[in-house]
DNA sequence: CTCCTGGACGGTAACGTTTCCAACGTTTTA
DNA sequence: TAAAACGTTGGAAACGTTACCGTCCAGGAG
């Protein structure tokens, strides 16, 4: 390199012991202001904190977690793909309660395979964070039994651990699309699966429960199960589907991406088929009502799973809460929004609006 | 409460004195071993490291990081809403480069305004973060020059401070939009803005300088500034402009969320319209294409911004990088789909399909 | 007047790690 | 053969904070 960039003289921060030579105090009066500042004559409070004013110190979060005992004023936050929007909301949310208590939160790199999420895990874990808000991949999570935080499992439970839980009402959310469905008339509804996760198990079970209660079988061939959860495999799979010469007259789409790939398979289908398919989706989207048939959709408050699960994290990890785990459920809603509107024996093509 | 959780032993972690003792070897050892390895006989090592299997030892970031000078082995973002699927890019992105070096990252909880941003800013600094990765908010960023970490800026400069800096070229992107729509043979293009951001002002020059290059003048009343950057805020912008005596034949939306409000004031305006305008957007959005219009965008790579913002901050602050400042520019792209083909003059709806 | 109480404060150990230095044994060099 | 050099190891200091303990002084009780 022919020139280098100056580097900065590195200025150590001011630390305690700076405060109390400038402030002409003890190192532990120094400490008890910082915290609250009990015990502390209102005059010698007053020097302290001008010291610190003037040299601008902060405590050093650092060292403070090396005390014996304590654990950091962090929160890790281990989930998939950030660029799901669920995923995002709920980050968010939990960013927001753990900021209001003056927790930060950390996010593990977030890798796709269980054992790729276990070492982030603990990665995060060696960081002395004080609890672990996990969405969790398939596999075993016994090996937090041992890490000695506090856990709280977000949407999905985990095996081999009994911890905190918060999530949806996936059961009766895929009751509630499928009834809707059901009460359009509809008899052959598919529903697209991505693969084995428990909340989609979940949301199979309301759907099957749903007919069971219409009196109506539910036909195998229309359980699609797909072998990965994204957009690309839901439209193929679509594609597949509405092809056959029986096809069903309803879909119902078990994720946010895969309700997007069935409805861009549809969209290339176009005037192919007899008559368009009634859709549900299972969580909601942005510009689902803006798509040429708005789209309707069984929703949760993902921010609200995000928001209980920190809370809830926050209190086990303070102490102030042991109760034994909890079982937090949400409740799903429908938006009905016209792609679950259309009767199955409708010619009808879509209009232009 | 009535009975209470039993609570866990709470069993200290091992640390690299009691992998010492086990091991029957000296404390350096252990060190030496956990890091590397160098300078130890190869039949010490091997008892040190079954000694730390056993014990099941991890080593202690927290005390790692207390040691004089030494930085953690995090990294901190702050930037704005994580629903934001720009954001959410950039933070996946950077997660993903961070992980791969063995970093985790922090998350300040992030406010709106700048006094909150200052104070998340501040609380990360405090847990001794390697580095900082801002998407900044207006507001003077000086205090940052003595922080004593790294700092890189993200999409946006910041004031007061010579830092790193990965950004797009906006310029550039709104001259791309520009050019597109005049070639199409446009004269009367609104651009809607959202507030005063560094790289919205950009985008206009863009715009600007693309009509200057075309001869044609910019009519001033069209250069839409938005009191807010939401979408509703755009809806109501466009439901106005295109409701004047002679409104724009084609609109530049300056955001991702601008877009949607222009489209969905478009949407509910309707057959009013006796043309319906060219749309172009800056930056990408999930659906796009799916829209009853598909829509034309200008968009960059967001993910490699995130990616080569991480990584030219772990070269700084690994010491690798002493060059002076860097001011990463990537390039954006016009992506046909639709919405900003329409002729000027055409007097067609939206058609089914 | 003495003793005791209690509030205010100073000093120090401890947290778990890394780094430096000294000590040791072995081998090479003079 | 003695000295020097080297590789391996153990031990101690240091990082910045909090918790604990002891000291000091003032004031009240006896």
């Amino acid at each position: 390199m022919s020139e280098t960039f100056p580097t900065k003289p590195e200025v150590p921060r001011p630390t305690m012991i700076d405060v109390a030579r400038r402030a002409g105090v003890g190192l532990g009066t120094v400490s008890r202001v910082v915290n609250g500042g009990h015990g502390v004559r209102d005059e010698t409070a007053q020097r302290v904190r001008a010291a610190i004013d003037e040299l601008g110190f902060q405590r050093n979060e650092v060292a403070r977690a090396l005390r014996p005992g304590k654990k950091s004023t962090s929160l890790a936050l281990v989930l998939g793909d950030l660029t799901n929007p669920f995923y995002a909301t709920i980050a968010k949310a939990s960013l927001e309660i753990a900021g209001q208590s003056g927790f930060a939160v950390v996010l593990g790199s977030v890798d796709e395979d269980p054992e790729g999420e276990k070492r982030a895990i603990q990665e995060l874990v060696s960081r002395q964070v004080a609890g672990l808000m996990i969405v969790p991949d398939q596999g075993d999570h016994a090996f937090l039994e041992g890490a000695g935080v506090p856990v709280v499992f977000v949407d999905r439970p985990a095996t081999g651990i009994d911890a905190d839980i918060v999530m949806v009402d996936n059961e009766g959310g895929g009751r509630l699309a499928t009834e809707h469905l059901l009460a359009q008339g509809h008899e052959r509804i598919a529903i697209i699966l991505a693969p084995s996760y428990y909340t989609i198990g979940r949301r199979l079970r309301g759907f099957r429960r749903a007919h069971r209660a219409a009196g109506i079988d539910v036909d195998e061939s229309l359980v699609i199960q797909l072998p990965e959860g994204n957009a690309e495999a839901a439209e193929k799979a679509t594609h597949e589907v509405m092809l056959r010469p029986d096809p069903p007259t309803a879909i119902f789409a078990s994720t946010n991406f895969l309700t997007e790939g069935v409805l861009r398979a549809l969209g290339e289908l176009g005037s192919e088929l007899e008559s368009e398919p009634a859709v549900v989706g299972f969580d909601d989207f942005r510009l689902a009502d803006m798509l040429p048939t708005p789209v309707t959709v069984v929703a949760s408050d993902i921010a609200e799973l995000g928001r209980s699960a920190a809370r809830l994290l926050l209190d086990r990890a303070s102490g102030a809460d042991t109760r034994p785990p909890q079982r937090i459920v949400l409740p799903c809603g429908l938006i009905k929004r016209g792609s679950g509107e259309r009767p199955p024996d409708s010619a009808a093509k879509r209009k232009p609006r």
